[in-house]
DNA sequence: GTTGAAAGTCGCTAAAT
DNA sequence: ATTTAGCGACTTTCAAC
């Protein structure tokens, strides 16, 4: 990890679809070197891997919201997860410290199908509470480029 | 948008770098015709870009939190936002319903440097109270494949 | 260890059907 | 939407640093 993969590192994120030749430009290097040092990043783990930026709202899923929930009694990490899996809405789950288990971030189609999704994470995790914020909107989102308001 | 769009999504967010070829194995097209699908979801704004997932950790960034914001007084999202780009810890922002005003994502390589990320928050946004929870695990993903246990 | 150059292969993209 | 064809990019190999 020196510069040269930091600027390679800054290009992917930018436009994980950029030739190596791009990226080479960028930083000063040919496509054969900007490969093997893509691939290294991979290798290691650095980069997890390439993903499209899809936008929930040009797909009708407009309502958005995080969650805390805290559990009865105490669960484990890899339970709680086995059991957010199967809901689709749950795009995102951390347990945290403090009063909650587990923030949770969801995205629905509205309200309504917000509360269902609700509903099912109650039933499948026997909540104590949740306590709930609706996003208004979004400000920034540096890990996904162009998902906010002109990054 | 249609069944197959969905595919085409699905496998653009599984690997922003698979080939045309490749995704029109998944879905059933050729390589020309998925190429027509993704150009089109990208010009109505359904993908709104490619990016590489980049483990915070591998790079030293082990710690991260959620912090909500209340501020003294009323404050335009546009201005939140133009104060909180200049923050480069914050990975996230956005406004919610509730007493808070502001969600933020903060990613720091240490407490300590979480700490004085807080602080730079607070002195940027004139901040009237903060309630962090810093993050445990993280179980749950799906915008970026491959960043959670075992998606 | 690293890089850059060249060659062969493969994928991309524009046409015609 | 597919097939074809021409072009550009990728990836391997190799030589040089």
């Amino acid at each position: 990890m020196d510069g040269l993969d930091e600027g390679i590192l800054r290009a992917l994120v930018a436009d994980a679809r950029a030739t190596f030749a791009e990226i080479g430009a960028e930083v000063g290097l040919s496509a054969p070197a900007v490969k093997r040092r893509v691939d290294r990043l991979v290798a290691t783990g650095a980069v997890r891997g390439f993903t499209a930026v899809v936008d929930p709202a040009a797909l009708g899923w407009g309502t958005e919201a995080y969650v805390e929930v805290r559990c009865e009694g105490p669960v484990s990490p890899r339970e709680l997860r086995r059991r957010l899996v199967g809901i689709p809405e749950v795009v995102e789950a951390v347990t945290v410290t403090g009063r909650a288990d587990a923030l949770l971030h969801l995205l629905a189609r509205d309200v309504q199908h917000l509360e269902r999704a609700l509903e099912r994470v109650r039933d499948e995790l026997d909540v104590a509470a949740t306590e709930s914020v609706i996003v208004l909107s979004r400000l920034l989102d540096r890990a996904r480029p162009g998902h906010a308001g002109g990054d």
